[in-house]
DNA sequence: TTGACAGGCAAGCGAAGACTTGCCTTCACT
DNA sequence: AGTGAAGGCAAGTCTTCGCTTGCCTGTCAA
């Protein structure tokens, strides 16, 4: 799949976007944490796994990068490819005179 | 469904942003208009209903307006809620010093 | 008025996606 | 060593989505 589909497909989810939300509030995450806080603060039920999963997807489109660290693994946002996609995409852009 | 979960979901078909594409390059197509672009300038072989899917999806996400005109159905792109959704995204934007 | 053209509606199918369940690995601490 | 905590893996379920198929509505032109 390509990058750009990988990155809207990722955006696609409200579950995902929140996560996004909630590390842009805290960077530098654990999974554990995550999960606390959708729960804590959105009203969300979803599993331990589901979210890790959905990690996963953020990953793979660039949005989330993962540093281990011992047993911890804290996850951290990268607003590059959503700088880069706004950057890009022609449709919000005036038509060339 | 939110808008905002509208629209992503809507941005999220790669034929649908091909179909934004065109009615960007050229504003005001009908359907058939659009699914002749689509085989000739990116080789998709969707239907026609498919197509006509995937505009309802777009109009519904506020992206497309239709124009009805005799037996025609003029589809115009509106820009506005990308340009809002990149105002308004919280995540790719500085926090506050 | 009748045929052709532009489009719409709805049921059904197959694939992809979100989520759960159960078990396993790794690390830290006592 | 051994126990508990953080996380990973994989199979299975259930829903959603994209698309097709078939038929219907409305409009223009001969």
């Amino acid at each position: 799949m390509d990058a750009d589909q990988e990155l809207f497909r990722a955006l696609g989810d409200p579950t995902r976007r929140t996560i996004l939300v909630e590390l842009a509030d805290r960077d530098g995450q654990t999974l554990f944490e995550i999960c606390g806080r959708l729960v804590m603060k959105h009203g969300l039920t979803s599993s331990r796994q589901a979210i890790s999963q959905h990690l996963a997807v953020l990953e793979q489109a660039g949005l989330v990068r993962a540093r281990r660290q011992g047993r911890y693994k804290f996850r951290h946002l990268d607003t590059g490819p959503l700088r880069a996609l706004v950057e890009r995409w022609p449709i919000d852009r005036e038509a060339p005179p």
